[in-house]
DNA sequence: GTTAGCACTCGATATGATTTAGTGCTAACA
DNA sequence: TGTTAGCACTAAATCATATCGAGTGCTAAC
């Protein structure tokens, strides 16, 4: 498959495709002959070009038109770009995320600033808390017949749920429980309690065992509920900047894609999943991507760390012809600002 | 402003707005000839359209073209619908909206089946709390330093804000605390906390008086965030079924604007505060609407209420041809059936 | 007051000519 | 042997032109 290239080829392909990401649309020969440095008339990039095209790197949409790349010829660009990506960060335009309270608003905020920053549409999920310990319960009487269960997970992610009861819950046993609770299950993750806990449990806490069993029902899914990770995203008009996605079809599909959030947590798992490859950024050209109908654009994605298990994704949509070098160089400076706030915000 | 329509006129202007509800495409004096049921030639109809065309409800693209209605055509159209809907429902289709546990899901629900009913773009608020009573509060150590305060509002609403302590709290000081909190602002609103609340609860909380402050504004913010309601969205991909929104530029604004939700709660403010119009439902044609830049759309709203001072507003944005009928019956089924369910829920 | 008829308008569609950007191939050249 | 100039060829894009069709307004007759 990966013949090797001879270094003019190598060029040739290089500049065919850099210039078809500017302009988007097919490179003649004239073209190249003269952007590169090469030295070469047009005749002989015309016939290096044939045989790119027999390789499978470009395409003539028709006869009498310039070269467009392929996916391989996308795949052998950003290769090399993933290649040669060594830390070379740190270099122009400061990206600025505002420190904010709230985690989720400075998620909604990194979107903002990729799509800005790159004019593509963007996306970032909310991080996972994958086997992440309670900390804490506590349980308070709301109602006559209702008491709440609120739970700390580690990374002080708190959620909460409304217990109904069928009979008055009085406040001794109310603390009685609280204390079982947290004797029992802190320290523990969801897949640690075992029904020898629950079993145990039951037997403590005597003639409250029915209440137990609601609790522990409501600690579960109060846990369990934070993995249906929220997902954010910005600038999904962006798309309408390249005519290759504007027309009807693919518009709708891009948009509702973007809207509905179903098909953007494919990407994510997926990029979970491939986690750490080179640099943690991923890159999907049009059918490697895990959308369908989705052949015209590419994805890149790329996961976060915020520390305690608090893993997330970001990701963008764009053309295959994207800027994949700006897209990999602001993904990697914005998560890094966004880890390091994460850091000090605790 | 408001002549008085011959009857004759009344008929011929309704046909062609409803002709061109139905094809977007300019009516003729041909085709409401032969649609309605006055018996009349084309020649006496183009008379008619004429005179219309006078009196400001219909115009013309161009000549030689069939006439299409100005806002003041749909206007009037409206306004006779909304006059005639002596509760008239209840007619066809069940829409049925799966109850569950989370208000919120109920609302993207509710969204979702709205813009897949009338095919236009939908969006729904959550319910604002305008002076919701403080039921709970509800001071809990998380950490060394840091204390979580939960507030539950009527309608069983529950917020948390984790405080950062200076010193050290003990188990002791918390239940003082909690007492104090409990006795001084149960069942006061947001508006009601007067600084001698404030004064008075420093003074009973001696040396931790400081400590009270962190806390009132940690309760204040709490309540206050839930005032940010969220707004969900459904179907915004529908406008692409109307060539008047599809092209670029309508599309770019329409879709931002859905994603953005800045525009929309402008529609939600003004349909609050226009409230209670006939049926509650209110429409805003074309520059009527809230919106710069959105001349050919119409919106739709109204406002629920789930009782306990929880309101919301619902709306559908789509062109100014959009079947206003269909859309308002679907409306008031649709909240009816939400706000029923909502009172089975306590 | 209604209607038939007709000249007229203007967008939409189709047709064909022209231009333009590119190719592949051949033959000459260093 | 690799490179280049030159040329015939191709297909899209552009533009002008003709044609069609839906619809109008107006006039004259009923």
């Amino acid at each position: 498959m990966a013949e090797i290239l001879s270094d003019r080829k190598h060029k040739i392909l290089k500049a065919i495709i850099q210039n078809y990401l500017d302009t988007g649309e097919p490179v003649g020969s004239r073209t190249i002959s003269k952007d590169t440095d090469l030295n070469l008339s047009s005749a002989t990039i015309r016939n290096e070009m044939a045989d790119l095209e027999e390789m499978g790197y470009i395409i003539q949409p028709h006869t009498s038109a310039g070269r467009i790349p392929t996916d391989k010829g996308y795949r052998f660009y950003v290769d090399e770009l993933i290649e040669g990506r060594e830390e070379e960060i740190g270099g122009p335009a400061e990206i600025v995320i505002q420190k904010q309270d709230k985690i989720d608003r400075m998620l909604k905020q990194v979107a903002k600033v990729l799509a800005n920053n790159t004019n593509y549409a963007a996306m970032i999920s909310s991080p996972v808390f994958h086997r992440s310990k309670i900390k804490f319960i506590q349980l308070s009487q709301v109602d006559k017949f209702q008491v709440m269960a609120i739970v700390v997970v580690e990374g002080n992610i708190i959620k909460n749920k409304v217990i109904s009861t069928d009979e008055e819950v009085d406040g001794e046993t109310l603390l009685k429980l609280n204390v079982l609770l947290n004797t029992n299950l802190n320290g523990l993750t969801l897949d640690e309690i075992s029904l020898g806990t629950v079993a145990q449990m039951k037997a403590q806490a005597g003639e409250y065992a029915l209440l137990v069993d609601d609790v522990i029902e409501a600690v579960v899914n109060a846990v369990q509920e934070d993995e249906e990770y929220e997902i954010y995203t910005s600038g999904a008009t962006n798309i309408f900047r390249y005519p290759e996605l504007s027309d009807q079809k693919n518009a709708t599909a891009l948009i509702s894609t973007f809207e509905e959030k179903n098909q953007l947590r494919s990407i994510v798992s997926r990029s979970m999943e491939n986690g750490n490859e080179k640099n943690g950024i991923q890159v999907y050209i049009g059918d490697e991507s895990p959308f369908q109908n989705m052949k015209d654009c590419s994805v890149v994605t790329a996961t976060y760390d915020l520390g305690n298990d608090m893993k997330g994704t970001v990701g963008i949509i764009g053309p295959k012809r994207m800027d994949y070098e700006n897209v990999m160089k602001t993904m990697s400076k914005l998560l890094k600002q966004l880890e390091q706030i994460a850091k000090k915000d605790r």
